[in-house]
RNA sequence: GGACGCUUAGUUUAGUGGUAGAACGUCGCAUUCACAUUGCGAAGAUCGCAGGUUCGAUCCCUGCAGCGUCCACCA
């Protein structure tokens, strides 16, 4: 393979071939770099894509600005290590998969939990590593050798072993969360499993006390344990943290006096509470209501569960116990009208929540789930500080550094403000838990105290409590981000670990800051004793050019394969870092022409030059300045190389490509090759300025090739005497 | 509802306490000599609005308006 000048560069034809170049060479695994003995490690994890992803322009950003500052520090003599991988994206795959399966006109029930995990395990199998070779044809110098999936066996024993070692430390916990229930298909369901129905209810307008509260569910007022009303509002403002005693209907239907209420209402001030509906104060039902548990939550209401796991009315709700939902708010509306406290009603319509699957209205009930400790307080037996407060020490500290500085905002609040994980799921894909249950011993909900499970990574032979019955597993599954946040070490061999942990960079967009960075943050000072990284790099969002957000449902999602078809993929790399430079990023595609028409100006200036020095025997002869042009462009270029390494390792990419644009096209272009032309006729000065033509040319390919490595390689092999590659070569 | 951010030439944007740089587009000129995916040059911005701080603000503060993203959610 030579380049061929005659022809204006063609990206298509040499990408794929440079690519097996570098892949074939070994360079992307650290362990294979021709580094110094002792030279520094720089080492970034790779933002996890998930299996079930397409690529968008938002992946082109968390990987460009890495693969820039990888191939610059390799380039810098480093032993440079990225790692990717691909997340199992519990309940987006999950998710994908059923869908397949409606096709076909099964449910995942139909299958069973063990075939229909190995039915996920094929759809892996076949679309899971896509994303990955979508990746590299962006150029990505990632040790694809070392790649691995956050469900491979390797790693699904860290994340076990994770949980286990929370469990020793007590810092695991089982407790009620109110969750969206199925009735008919009685299982949980997840956001992404509920599909909302408009439809038209009643909205009622019950007198509670000094109050009157709109609510379209009258029938779960029996498991209301408070009231809750907006902070500034100044209408409620004298009741706010009062406990009220309140003449209500009575779970026989009648009046009941004040005095008789034995579950008295406690108002609180919540932001949740949206002043302009209804009459500005809600009835919060922490147990059948997800804002109201929250609500509750925070103001330490107790949760009273009213209805059962069928959708019908248990025995709290007195004469209405046994009737389904529906049917009690029927006759609670009625009885409420007999003893006089429906102030009225009127239609409401609104979005309701159903089963994605079987269209069944949703209900909020409470379950059992796990929990992990995020914080000391609250009486933690880790003694010293919890995840929250060193995840927030680190950062406040400096030793994680998270950029843009306004960020640090979001982290330290949300740590701050955080409420205990919830790491159990109850869905099949996943890591199951190690958790194993005596079935002689049922219980509807066990705290510690009253054990009825074991939590060991191999089912126990014998049952500890009956030692009789096959124990049984929990069929609860961790949190995508449970395992994900493991990620910097479980992406590593225990070889690895010593020589490439902690590493120095994450970069990715700012949802996940908090969901993933800082999660990594805490596991990593919790199991490694250490910080995973010191910089977190956290880019623009992707919009369209009218500034709106890139959807696929919106179809206004763009592929950037679609312009490394086109332009190549340098052109594409250049787009995004070009824009890359402020805030979010409004995404246009004549930066990607900009981009493509750099690459041809390389592209022909190379082919000058390298036409006007073959006569030059030999090959790195040394430049001399001889005439102003020749000092002109030989201090620009000092200075370009100064600025341009200030500006990577300062996270500046896209002022450092601008910077290098300028010093490619218009001083060395414009200015010095038109200057060369004239000087190469003196015989006195054309020597030196053969040199100068190829020591300049040869300088901007290795400043370049970080930004746009496949035309620059492609060049760099055209040079008289190169023998290496530039990507290894020292910058 | 909460958090964060944005508002600078036609468009996309950079930037600084002393009235602004660029890219694309537009217009004019040039060009057999690496490149028309070119070169040279030009026009084009009261730096969202209203106050304030300051000798002086596009840059700092306050308010307003518009736009957007993320998170939470619609009782």
């Amino acid at each position: 393979m030579s380049a061929d000048f005659s022809k204006p560069y063609d990206p298509k034809q040499t990408e794929s071939e440079i690519y097996d170049l570098w892949e074939k060479s070994g360079c992307f695994n650290p362990d294979n770099l021709p580094v110094k003995k002792g030279s520094k490690s720089f080492v970034v994890y790779m933002p996890l894509p998930n299996v079930t992803g397409t690529l968008h322009v938002g992946h082109a950003l968390d990987n460009t600005t890495p693969d820039i500052l990888i191939r610059y520090y390799r380039m810098k003599g480093k032993r440079t290590l990225w790692l990717p991988g691909t997340d199992h994206a519990g309940i987006a795959t999950q998710y994908v998969v059923e869908k397949q399966l409606k096709k076909e006109g099964k449910t995942r029930f139909d299958l069973g939990r063990e075939r229909f995990i190995e039915r996920v395990w094929e759809w892996k199998k076949e679309y899971g590593g896509k994303i990955l070779e979508q990746l590299k044809k962006l150029g990505l110098s990632a040790d694809w050798s070392r790649t691995r999936f956050t469900m491979d066996n390797v790693y699904a024993a860290d994340v076990i072993d994770a949980f286990i070692h929370y469990y020793k430390k007590n810092m695991l916990y089982r407790g009620l969360r109110t969750v969206n229930w199925c009735p008919r298909c009685q299982t949980s369901l997840s956001d992404l499993e509920l599909e909302y129905k408009e439809g038209q209810t009643m909205l009622y307008y019950i007198k509670y006390g000094p109050f009157t509260l709109a609510t379209t569910r009258p029938e779960t007022k029996f498991g209301d344990t408070g009231i809750a009303v907006h902070p500034r509002d100044p209408k409620y403002k004298q009741y706010v943290g009062k406990e009220l005693e309140i003449e209500s209907l009575s779970v026989e239907g009648s009046l009941d006096a004040p005095a008789k209420k034995k579950n008295n209402i406690t108002v609180v001030a919540d932001e949740a509470v949206d002043r302009e509906f209804g009459t500005g104060a809600v009835k919060v039902t922490p147990a059948h209501d997800l804002t109201d548990f929250e609500i509750g939550n925070r103001h330490n209401l107790p949760l009273v569960q009213v209805i059962d796991e069928r959708g019908r009315m248990n025995e709290k709700a007195g004469k209405y116990a046994g009737m389904k939902a529906e049917d009690a708010r029927k006759k609670i509306v009625e009885d409420l009208k007999t003893v006089g406290l429906l102030e009225k009603d009127e239609p409401y319509a609104h979005n309701l929540a159903v089963c994605y699957r079987c269209g069944h209205a949703i209900e909020p009930i409470p379950s059992t789930q796990w929990f992990l400790k995020m914080s000391s307080g609250g009486g933690s037996a880790s003694g010293g500080e919890g995840l929250a407060e060193r995840a927030l020490d680190v950062v406040k500290k400096k030793k994680v550094i998270i950029q843009p500085k306004n960020f640090e905002k979001t982290y330290v609040s949300w740590l701050s403000n955080i409420r205990d994980w919830t790491v159990s799921r109850q869905i099949w894909w996943g890591h199951q838990l190690p958790v194993w249950f005596c079935k002689n011993k049922k219980e509807e909900f066990s705290k510690r105290e009253k054990e009825n499970f074991v939590v060991v990574a191999e089912k126990p032979k014998v049952c500890p409590f009956c030692k009789e019955c096959d124990m049984e597993q929990s069929p609860d599954v961790l949190d995508t981000w449970f395992s994900s946040a493991l990620w910097p070490f479980a992406g590593l061999s225990k070889e690895d670990r010593k020589k490439y942990y902690p590493g120095n960079l994450v970069s990715n967009a700012r949802e996940i800051l908090n969901l993933w960075d800082a999660r990594m943050i805490f596991s990593g000072l919790e199991f490694m004793g250490k910080i995973p990284f010191q910089n977190v790099l956290i880019h623009g969002t992707v919009l369209t050019k009218d500034g709106k957000r890139m959807s696929k449902s919106l179809g206004t999602g763009i592929d950037p394969l679609k312009y490394v078809d086109e332009y190549g993929a340098d052109a594409t790399r250049f787009a995004v870092i070009w824009q890359a430079s402020g805030q979010d990023i409004r995404w246009d595609e004549a930066a990607v022409i900009a981009g493509r028409k750099f690459t041809n100006k390389i592209w022909n200036a190379s082919r000058f030059v390298l036409e006007q020095t073959k006569d030059l025997k030999s090959p790195n002869p040394k430049p001399v300045a001889k005439t102003k042009a020749d000092t002109k462009i030989l201090k620009t270029l000092e200075k370009t190389k100064k600025n341009t390494g200030k500006y990577i390792e300062s996270f500046q990419f896209s002022r450092a490509l601008h910077e290098l644009y300028d010093f490619f096209w218009h001083e060395f272009c414009d200015r010095y090759l038109e200057a060369s032309k004239k000087q190469i006729e003196n015989e006195k000065l054309k020597r030196n300025t053969q040199a100068i033509l190829l020591y300049i040319l040869k300088e901007s390919l290795k400043m370049l090739h970080p930004f746009i490595p496949f035309i620059t390689e492609t060049i760099y092999r055209e040079f008289p005497g190169s023998s290496s590659l530039l990507i290894i070569e020292k910058w």
